[in-house]
DNA sequence: TGAATGATGCGCT
DNA sequence: GCGCATCATTCAT
C-alpha cells in the first residue's frame, strides 16, 4: 500500500464538537517552523474545554481580553500564561462566537529534538514534551503565538496516516472545578502522557 | 516512588 | 489579595 502524504488539517477539522475534535487529535502531529528550525512532535494527549456547562473553561464567565481568541473562528491557536512562568496550547475549537477549545497537554518529538534536548538535557527522550507547559518551552511558544492561524505556515497539524490509537479517558488534570466530566484523551500505549500509571 | 512545596506574575473579585 | 488548565526540587517512605 502506497503512503499518503501528510496532509495539513484543514478548519473544518476545527470547527466541530469540541468533545469530538479532540480525541481525534491524538495520532496528529503538530509542526512549527520556528525560525530556521522546524519542530515537530506526535500529539498524544489532549484535554477539551467547551463553552457549555464547563466551569473549568477560561470563558465560562464571559469574554475578556485574555480569551477572546476562544470567542473568534475555529483553527487558530489560543496561547495564554500561567503560573507565572509557563504557557499552554490551546487550538480553538466550534464555530466562531462559541468559545471552546483543546487543550494540547503532551506530545512525542519527531522532528528538531537536537534542539529539544539541549533546552532540557536532563530528560529523557519520551518525556521532554510530557506536559503542556514544557511543550510551549521547548516549542518556543509564547504570547507573540496567541491568536495564530492553524492553517498558516507558522504553525499547524498534519495528518500522517497513521494506524488509529488505542484511546483512553480521564478527568482533566490541575483544575478545581469541573472535575466531573471526563474530558482527558490520551494515547494509552504512549509513554509521553504528562502523567503515567 | 510518591507527597509536599516553592517559584513567579497575571487576571479577576 | 487570591487563585491559577505547571514543573522542578526536596524530603519521606
Amino acid at each position: 500500500m502506497a503512503q499518503k502524504k501528510p496532509k495539513k488539517l484543514p478548519r473544518l477539522f476545527y470547527a466541530r464538537s469540541t468533545l469530538k475534535v479532540a480525541p481525534d487529535l491524538l495520532g496528529k502531529y503538530v509542526i512549527h517552523q520556528n525560525g530556521s528550525a522546524t519542530l515537530a512532535a506526535r500529539i498524544v494527549e489532549v484535554e477539551a474545554y467547551t463553552s457549555q456547562g464547563d466551569p473549568a473553561c477560561h470563558a465560562a464567565r464571559g469574554q475578556t481580553r485574555r480569551n477572546e481568541v476562544m470567542f473568534g473562528p475555529a483553527g487558530h491557536a489560543y496561547v495564554y500564561f500561567i503560573y507565572g512562568m509557563y504557557h499552554c496550547l490551546n487550538f480553538v475549537t466550534e464555530p466562531n462566537g462559541t468559545a471552546a477549545a483543546v487543550l494540547l497537554r503532551a506530545a512525542e518529538g519527531t522532528d528538531g529534538l537536537e534542539q529539544m534536548r539541549s533546552m532540557a538535557p536532563s530528560k529523557k527522550d519520551c518525556r521532554l514534551l510530557a506536559g503542556p507547559g514544557l511543550f510551549c518551552r521547548l516549542f518556543g511558544l509564547t504570547n507573540d503565538d496567541n491568536g495564530l492561524d492553524l492553517t498558516g505556515p507558522r504553525l499547524y497539524l498534519e495528518n500522517r496516516f497513521e494506524n488509529e490509537v488505542r484511546v483512553a479517558k480521564s478527568t482533566r488534570i490541575g483544575i478545581s472545578k469541573g472535575k466531573e466530566n471526563i474530558w482527558r484523551f490520551y494515547d494509552a500505549d504512549s509513554l509521553s502522557v504528562s502523567r503515567v500509571r
